[in-house]
RNA sequence: GCGCUCGUAGCUCAGUGGAUAGAGCAGGGGUCUUCUAAGCCCAGGGUCGCAGGUUCGAAUCCUGCCGAGCGCACCA
C-alpha cells in the first residue's frame, strides 16, 4: 500500500464517520496526507486528520479519532490504529501490504512519482537569460541546474511546461561587446568600457578566421561584422556548453522580436488603457506606485529609446497571451531589486502577482578551492563560467551540488569534497547506491537469481526492520515530487535521495539478497531482489530529475 | 534610511503548524572468511539569534529588536 492510497483510505474512514454522525461533510479536505513519525513507537504512518477535523465537526478530537480509527482498523492492509497524545492516529501495516510497494514501483519503472497533480496548469519558466556577451557565469549556472531540475519535477507533477531563455543581441552591451572584440582583433587596448577576459581574444579570432578583412574594413562596417558574427559563435558557445551541462530551451525569445512586432507599443497601449501610465519629464512612466513598488519607472527615455523594463513588460504579456498562467522568471539574489516593479507590472495588466507570476532569488554561488573563494573580478575579466565548474568537478558533481540547497542559501561550492569519493559527497553517496543496485543485479543473474513472475512475489517476506524502512523510504517518492514541484524546491529532492541511499545501505548490511555459495535460492532471496530493483528504480528516476547519471558501475 | 534573503550542534546544512528538532563533517569507539568497507554501527554534542504575540500545538505564522549578505538608474 503506498502512502497516498493509505491517506485516501484514512478520508474514506473520516467521511464514514461524519455520515454516520451527520455532519456536514464539506468540513473534509479533499484530500489528506498521511505522515511518517519519526518515532517508531508512533507506528508506520500517523494521521493529524482527526485533530484539524475537531474544531470544525464540534466533535473533541480523541473522540472523532477514536471513531476514525474504528472505521479504519477494518481496512484491509491495516495491522493496527492507535489514538495517541491529543488525537494523533498511528498507523500500522501488514508485512504485505507494505512489502508490495516494491513491484507497485518496479513495475511502475520510470513512472513511478509521476503524478497528474499539476495537470492543465501551463508553467512558462524562464532562467539563464545571459545575453551573449560573454559565457555563462556562475550564478547563471546554478539557475541552469535548478532551474531544469525544476521543469523536470513540474513535468513530473502533470504541469505543462515551456522552458525560455530571453536574450538581447542589440544594444549599448552587445556594441561594446564589439568594440572589445575588434580592439583585440586590432591588437588594441580594451576599450574602457569594454569587456575583458580570455574569450574576447578567442572570439575576436574566430571572427577574423572566417572574415579575414573584417578588422581592416572601415569602423563601422567592421563593428557591424563583429557584431553579428562575435554575437552568433558567443551564443552557439553558450547554447553548446549549456547543452553539454544537461540543459535545453524550448525557446530562445530574442528582445528583438518584441521590437520588431511592435509588441513594446502594444504593451504600453494595455497599460495606458488599464489607466496606469503617464508623462513626465518628456518620458513615458508606468505608475508601479500604485502596486506597492517603491517609485514609479520609465518605460520609454526622453529620448524616444525603450527601456530594458518596458522590454519585460512586453515579454510578460507575450508570455501571458500565449496562455501561461504561471510565469516563472529565475533571478540571481543581486537582481532582487526588480521583484517589486515586475510584481506591480503583473498588477498594473490587471493580473494578480501573486498567482500569475513568481520570482524566484536565489543566492549567489561561490567556488571553492584550498579554502580559498575564488572570487570574480569583472575588471580583470576572471569571471567563473560554467566550463571553469565542469572542468573542476564534473557535470553530475556540479549539477547536484547546484540542486541540493534552497535557492535562499549561498552555496560555497568546495572543489575537493565535490570531487571526493566518500560519503561525505553527497552525490558519489547517492550514486553509490546506483552502482552497488545494479552490480546486485549483474551478479543475481549470475547465480541464477530472476524476480520471477509477478504472481510469485511473496512481499510479506520483506518484515525486516531495515527493509521496512527502506520501503517506507520508497513510498514518499511521489509525495517528495509534488512537494519539490509545488514549492519550487528541487533540493527536496537531492535530500529525499539521500535519505534513501542511507536506507539501502543500511538494508544491503542487514539482509543478504544473494544466496550464499550453494544455498538454494528462495523466495526471501527473490523478494529482495524486487526491493533491490525498486530502489534503483527510485535512485535513477530521482537522480534523472536533477539531470544527474545513475551509474551501472564505479 | 528603505527593501529582499538569511540566522538551527564546533563547521556545512535539512526540517510544508504536529509528538523527544535531524543529517553529514570534525573529534572518540567499533565493523570486511562470499552481493561494491566509495559502506555500516555505537556514543557525545542544541537558549532553533533575542523578546513578545497568534493556538490544542511554533524552528515553522505575526510584530519589534540584534547580526550577516545583497539591492535601491530615463544602465543592461
Amino acid at each position: 500500500m503506498t502512502p497516498a492510497k493509505l491517506a485516501e483510505v484514512v478520508l474514506a474512514a473520516a467521511r464514514a464517520v461524519f455520515t454516520g454522525r451527520g455532519l456536514d461533510l464539506s468540513a473534509l479536505p479533499e484530500r489528506t496526507a498521511v505522515e511518517r513519525p519519526r518515532n517508531p513507537e508512533h507506528g508506520d504512518y500517523a494521521s493529524t486528520l482527526a485533530l484539524q477535523l475537531s474544531k470544525k465537526s464540534g466533535v473533541p478530537p480523541r473522540e472523532l479519532a477514536a471513531e476514525v480509527a474504528d472505521q479504519l482498523g477494518r481496512a484491509p492492509g491495516i495491522k493496527s490504529v492507535e489514538i495517541a497524545g491529543p488525537g494523533f492516529l498511528n498507523i500500522r501495516l501488514d508485512a504485505a501490504a507494505a512489502g508490495q510497494l516494491a513491484r507497485v514501483v518496479v513495475e511502475a519503472g520510470e513512472a513511478y512519482g509521476h503524478s497528474e497533480r499539476f495537470a492543465g496548469q501551463r508553467v512558462n519558466l524562464e532562467f539563464v537569460s545571459a545575453n551573449p556577451t560573454g559565457p555563462v557565469h556562475i550564478g547563471g549556472v546554478r539557475w541552469a541546474a535548478v532551474g531544469d531540475a525544476l521543469s523536470r519535477l513540474l513535468r513530473a507533477a502533470g504541469a505543462d511546461v515551456t522552458t525560455e531563455y530571453y536574450f538581447n543581441d542589440a544594444g549599448s552591451q552587445i556594441d561594446r561587446f564589439a568594440r572589445s572584440l575588434r580592439a583585440a582583433a586590432r591588437d588594441e587596448p580594451t576599450p574602457e568600457d569594454g569587456y575583458r577576459g580570455a574569450y574576447i581574444g578567442e572570439i575576436a579570432a574566430a571572427v577574423a578566421a572566417k572574415n579575414p578583412e573584417a578588422a581592416e574594413k572601415d569602423e563601422k562596417d567592421s563593428l557591424e561584422i563583429f557584431r553579428v558574427d562575435g554575437v552568433n559563435i558567443m551564443f552557439d558557445e553558450i547554447k553548446s556548453s549549456l547543452s553539454d551541462f544537461g540543459v535545453h530551451f524550448d525557446v530562445y525569445f530574442n528582445e528583438k522580436q518584441l521590437h520588431d512586432e511592435g509588441e513594446l507599443d502594444l504593451a504600453l497601449e494595455r497599460l495606458r488603457a488599464e489607466g496606469h501610465i503617464f508623462e513626465a519629464d518628456g518620458a513615458v512612466w508606468l505608475r508601479t506606485t500604485d502596486f506597492g513598488d517603491d517609485k514609479d519607472r520609465v518605460l520609454r527615455k526622453s529620448d524616444g529609446d525603450w527601456t530594458y523594463f518596458a522590454g519585460d513588460c512586453a515579454y510578460y504579456l507575450d508570455k501571458r497571451q500565449r496562455g501561461f498562467d504561471r510565469v516563472v522568471i529565475m533571478l540571481g539574489a543581486d537582481h532582487h531589486g526588480y521583484v517589486g516593479r515586475m510584481r506591480a507590472m503583473s498588477a498594473c495588466f490587471g493580473d494578480d502577482p501573486d498567482s500569475n507570476l513568481e520570482i524566484l532569488i536565489g543566492q549567489l554561488v561561490n567556488l571553492v578551492e584550498n579554502g580559498e573563494a575564488l572570487r570574480m573580478s569583472k575588471r580583470a575579466g576572471t569571471t567563473l563560467t560554467l566550463e571553469d565548474l565542469v572542468d573542476k568537478i564534473g557535470v553530475d558533481a556540479a549539477r547536484y551540488a547546484l540542486a541540493r540547497y534552497s535557492i535562499d542559501s549561498p552555496i560555497d561550492i568546495d572543489v575537493e569534497l565535490w570531487t571526493r569519493s566518500t560519503r561525505d559527497n553527497p552525490v558519489y553517496y547517492v550514486q553509490y547506491v546506483a552502482a552497488r543496485t545494479a552490480s546486485v543485479g549483474r551478479n543475481a543473474a549470475d547465480v541464477g537469481l530472476t524476480r520471477g513472475a509477478s504472481d510469485a512475489f511473496h512481499p510479506e517476506l520483506l518484515d525486516h526492520e531495515k527493509e521496512l524502512d527502506l520501503l517506507k523510504s520508497l513510498g514518499d517518492y511521489p509525495a517528495v515530487i509534488i512537494a519539490a514541484a509545488e514549492l519550487r524546491e528541487p533540493h527536496r529532492v537531492a535530500r529525499y535521495l539521500e535519505d534513501l541511499a542511507g536506507a539501502y545501505h543500511r538494508f544491503y548490511d542487514n539482509c543478504r539478497i544473494l544466496p550464499y555459495g550453494d544455498e538454494e535460492i528462495t523466495d526471501t532471496h527473490r523478494a529482495r531482489l524486487w526491493l533491490n530493483d525498486a530502489t534503483r528504480t527510485v535512485i535513477a528516476n530521482g537522480l534523472g530529475l536533477l539531470g544527474v547519471t545513475a551509474p551501472e558501475r564505479m
